[in-house]
DNA sequence: ACAGGTCTTTGACTTACATCAAAGCCAAAT
DNA sequence: ATTTGGCTTTGATGTAAGTCAAAGACCTGT
């Protein structure tokens, strides 16, 4: 066992509403311990797992922040994700036993390793904990789905707009604030992710910054008009019957 | 029970190699069979399950072709994916028990009905069965990060081939040829899919006409040059130290 | 055979975002 | 305090794909 890495426990972690399932009772919660085998740092910019790699564990991240991203044959890159504390990542290592995306830590982080042997076998014996597995798959399914409408149907502020307010919802299920937070990523990283350019997201942010809806000083973001910027993901139409 | 419903088993079905897992011996797939409820016949045109509909079953398509799609509140429609024999749906459903997209038949088909309980008992028991829903569920979160590349990345010549690439191999595994094809969706739709209007579809199929390397005629297509098309959707690096 | 509908093609023009380029900001290292 | 290097902002210009419009192809039912 290498320095950084050491034996915890589930039943006693935080997080534990955010990436177990809940009904579980004390002693269902001790053999739950075992599907995190150990927990494991990674250090900002390292990566966790890379394109290629045997898939053997998923990982649920306990402190730190994230990205997800292939590359194609040309080196174009596209982020598929951003996660955070309590999410689960390496889902895409199943189908082939090796993973197809790189996750790099965008500041120090720590996750548990859950060899997905684990959780499969625990799986087997506890329903609920089956039932949250697949609904973590599902879950990520269908935000894909979202980036997919993002990707093909909106534009450059929708989903400059869509990406806030999510970011802040989920920062906020975290205990953090609705309003402010701290990009972890680069104006590169967020438009690989949105399928736009650098230049493209400062000039949205200024936009915005400009319109009021939003107070920008490099990665710190302040949102001054939710009601606004969820207008800009999600604009009216002039008349229902239309 | 309606008269287009009717019991059935997978043990003799010809697309079990697809739709279910390999290396039950005759006894296991006894109990398998009793994942499918029931089929069920879809005319084209109708929906199997639409957005808001309570989530009960997968479906493994028999027989027939699929679009899913999602729309947002101000009508702009997304396809988020063609389905044909062998393809699993309805995995959008399980994280909230209600489905999040629509699903269509582009032609009239048949589905098995794979009630989830079921799903759920059996994988239970069986650690193959288990793990072959992990799979398709983890193969479903994985072509939806190609597909974020294809929209976040490509070009539309490049989204073209590789949507047509990927049609043709999967009716190949299907026994079909791997050079002809006809469309079971119109060039809107494929548009959709693609992030794409119709009229750049439509010119982007006359380009690779006048180009030599397929062959259109409304919805039937031959693929002349799949090579060509591989190197449109997959450009080589002038060199490769680049 | 024809009428009506849906789907497709093609042309002319527009636009949202990309590209290229230069300057500014900020934190860490010297 | 200054340099360095990565990140961000902003402006000028280019372009791939969108929009609008009209005509053509195909299918279905009468």
């Amino acid at each position: 066992m290498t320095p950084d890495t050491f034996k915890v426990a589930c039943s006693n972690c935080n997080l534990r509403e955010l990436c177990m399932p809940v009904g579980f009772d004390n002693q269902d919660m001790k053999k739950l311990d075992e599907v995190v085998a150990k927990r494991h740092q990674v250090k900002q910019g390292q990566m966790l797992f890379a394109n290629g790699d045997e898939f053997t564990s998923l990982y649920a991240i306990r402190t730190g922040f994230f990205k997800t991203c292939i590359s194609n044959e040309d080196g174009r890159e596209q982020v598929t994700g951003f996660q955070m504390a309590g999410e689960i990542i390496g889902l895409d290592g199943i189908v082939s036993d090796r993973h197809s995306c790189n996750a790099v830590a965008l500041e120090d982080a720590e996750v548990c390793v859950m060899p997905f042997a684990n959780v499969e076998e625990l799986s087997r014996e506890f329903p609920v904990l089956q039932r949250h597995v697949h609904k973590i798959m599902s879950r990520e399914i269908v935000r894909e789905n979202g980036m997919m409408m993002m990707l093909g149907n909106m534009r450059a502020e929708e989903r400059l707009a869509a990406f806030l307010l999510n970011l802040v919802q989920r920062l906020h299920a975290r205990g953090f604030s609705q309003s402010e937070l701290v990009l972890r990523m680069t104006r590169e990283e967020i438009g690989s992710y949105l399928g736009l350019k650098l230049e493209t997201i400062s000039r949205t942010f200024s936009k915005f910054s400009e319109d009021g809806v939003i107070e920008v000083k490099q990665r710190y973001v302040k949102i001054l008009n939710p009601d606004a910027l969820k207008k800009i993901f999600n604009p009216q139409p002039c008349h229902s019957k239309l």
